[in-house]
RNA sequence: GCGCCCGUAGCUCAAUUGGAUAGAGCGUUGGAUUCCGGUUCCAAAGGUUGGGGGUUCGAUUCCCUCCGGGCGUACCA
């Protein structure tokens, strides 16, 4: 919050002091329309049912509360129907503009009131197979939210659970053995619901080119689902590590079962009625917690389900005392978290504290035909082949560009074609462009090593007043998307701002023969590169000196 | 059938969480550069926000109902 803008709630909370009125809240917005002003307020047209009053007599009221003369607002209007327009003072936005260039890399972070501990959950695949470009959405999306919540000043985990047990793992070692005596000369039938991918082959090579054929008589597939799951997680760092960052822990579902966590879970239920045996089977009671129907956390073959194991991990993450969880999970496990926040809640935790965030499905199309994407088919892009092709910016500004809850209509043909033209590149060309105007400057000697006690009140062409009013937003940028957990909003941000920027460029010059206006304008876009770095820092997308 | 998400310009998506004349990109059409990077800028065309009701000063946003699409609705994860 800038300094009009809090000096603007205090007057009207004073108003609302005055007239003895609780329970308005003072929010002052942005308007659209520059020509509404700096703020606005809707809290005439809120206090009409109070008052009993014409919104546009209230907000007269409010204005003639205003002194005269503060030290923020110029003027003050009434529009609408009842619109408090604020239009502040241009000493305040040198100030703030003075703001970002002494803070520097530090700009717009750490708006959190308090420092606080978070842990986030996503990607979390099973190691059978390649990341998938439906994967590279989680993740990307995944590792933003960090990255937001880090610069809003919490201290984040990430973190992968994954399960190295299980049919599905299984299926992957006996998937690899097959190949594997097939390359020891063998004839196999390698059935329809194994794992097609070509990767699989690898991993049977390896093992071959290490071992022979010393492993084709042994039935059992641990050996080779060991030697799958671990070529396989090895792959899948290294493609999270190309996307820009890597995870603080991985979490294996088995340590639960070591530990006793599971059993203690079912024993904690129990006690609270909450668990049936019928069936052969052990159930969860969610229909006495107002659920439709039970669920089954025992099979009958003993071994649990997958909800089981959740709930004794989220127990986990509760104990370990964070201030919030969030788990990422895509559309398809929509169904798996209200039983095991119920469970939560029914053995007395805090479930306000952790933050489910559903993100919608990619849908894959080539030439306008949809791609269904499996990894047991191998009918799917990795994540790799499209870095491969478009490169990791345009990767993670493409997985961002667009609210989580909407699909994502990913056109490989497209992708690739616009990879050269991509928004990315116009936010980037900004940044880059901001650069090679501070070369010139060095050349024409210049001296822009201390921007912030530069002479800033010279800057007064609409352009660069738009531009400077756009910078200062970027710390509730920042806390917005904190709070929403919503980094497309955070994209969105960066490519108007450098919109803003660059029809500042096209309207007026930076270098010219006027060296104190030169200089100014010389701080403006520093202060413009600052943002744009800090912003683009804060995605994990590259700032580029040059293009 | 039930639950969650979505439906906005030709296409892909936004919309300050209930605000003023619903905005961008791509595409289409027409313009701008003796000068700091044209990967740029300006302009035009393009809309009954899927349909219908309701709530109120005010609805793309909240509620109801229908239509259409996606994902679930397992003793798979």
């Amino acid at each position: 919050m800038n300094n009009s803008e809090a000096y603007i709630k205090q007057q009207l909370s004073a108003f609302l002091d005055k007239h003895q009125i609780s329970g308005v809240p003072v929010i002052l917005q942005r308007p659209r329309e520059e020509q509404f002003g700096d703020h606005t307020s809707n809290i005439a047209m809120q206090l009409a049912r109070f008052l009993k009053k014409k919104p546009r007599d209230i907000a007269t009221d409010i204005v003639n509360f205003f002194p005269d003369d503060n030290p923020y607002v110029d003027k003050i209007e009434i529009a609408g129907p009842g619109f408090i327009n604020f239009y502040v003072k241009r000493e305040g936005l040198y100030e703030q503009l003075r703001e970002i260039l002494q803070k520097k890399e530090k700009y717009g972070r750490g708006t959190l009131p308090r420092p606080q501990r978070a842990q986030i959950e996503f990607v979390s695949a099973n190691p059978t197979g390649p990341l998938t470009i439906g994967h590279g959405r989680q993740a990307v999306l995944g590792d933003a939210v960090a990255s937001i919540m880090e610069a809003a000043g919490y201290e984040v985990t990430r973190e992968y659970y994954f399960n190295n047990a299980g049919r599905q793992m299984r299926v992957l070692g006996e998937s690899v053995r097959l190949r594997y005596l097939e390359i020891c000369g063998q004839d196999i039938v390698f059935p329809e619901d194994h794992y097609q991918g070509e990767y699989i082959r690898d991993i049977a090579r390896s093992l071959y080119d290490t071992h022979g054929d010393a492993l084709k008589d042994i039935r059992d597939v641990t050996p080779f689902k060991d030697a799958a799951e671990s070529a396989i997680f090895e792959d899948i760092k290294k493609t999270i590590a190309r996307l820009g960052f890597s995870f603080d822990s991985f979490f294996n579902e088995k340590s639960l079962y070591d530990n006793g966590k599971i059993d203690e879970i079912v024993t904690r239920l129990k006690e609270k009625g909450l668990v049936d045996t019928h069936d052969g089977a052990t159930w969860f009671l969610t229909s006495k917690l107002g659920f439709d129907q039970d669920r089954v956390i025992i099979k009958s073959t003993g071994e649990p389900t997958y909800r089981l194991p959740d709930m004794a991990y989220h127990v986990n993450k509760m104990e370990r005392g964070y201030d919030r969880i969030i788990d990422i999970f895509g559309a398809d496990h929509i169904d798996t978290y209200p039983d095991v926040l119920a469970a939560l809640k029914a053995l007395g935790y805090d479930v306000d504290k952790v933050t489910v965030l559903i993100h919608q499905f990619v849908t894959l199309t080539e030439r306008g035909e949809k791609v269904k994407m499996s990894t047991r088919k191998a009918n799917f892009v990795t994540l790799d082949d499209l870095m491969d092709e478009v490169g990791v910016d345009v990767t993670r500004y493409f997985f961002l560009m667009r609210s989580m809850n909407s699909h994502l209509n990913f056109d490989l043909a497209l992708a690739k074609t616009q990879s050269d033209e991509n928004p990315v590149f116009y936010i980037q060309y900004a940044h880059a462009r901001i650069n090679s105007i501070h070369t010139l400057a060095a050349e024409r000697k210049l001296d822009i090593s201390h921007p912030e006690k530069q002479k800033l009140d010279i800057l007064q062409v609409d352009e660069e007043i738009v531009l400077i009013k756009e910078l200062i937003q970027f710390p509730k940028i920042i806390s917005q998307c904190a709070e929403t957990l919503e980094p497309h909003k955070l994209v969105n941000y960066l490519h108007n701002l450098a919109t803003v920027f660059h029809r500042f460029y096209t309207v007026c010059r930076v270098i010219t023969d006027d060296k104190e206006l030169s200089l100014a304008r010389l701080a403006l876009i520093e202060a413009t590169k600052i943002v744009i770095a800090n912003g683009l820092g804060i995605l994990h997308i590259q700032a580029p000196e040059r293009m």
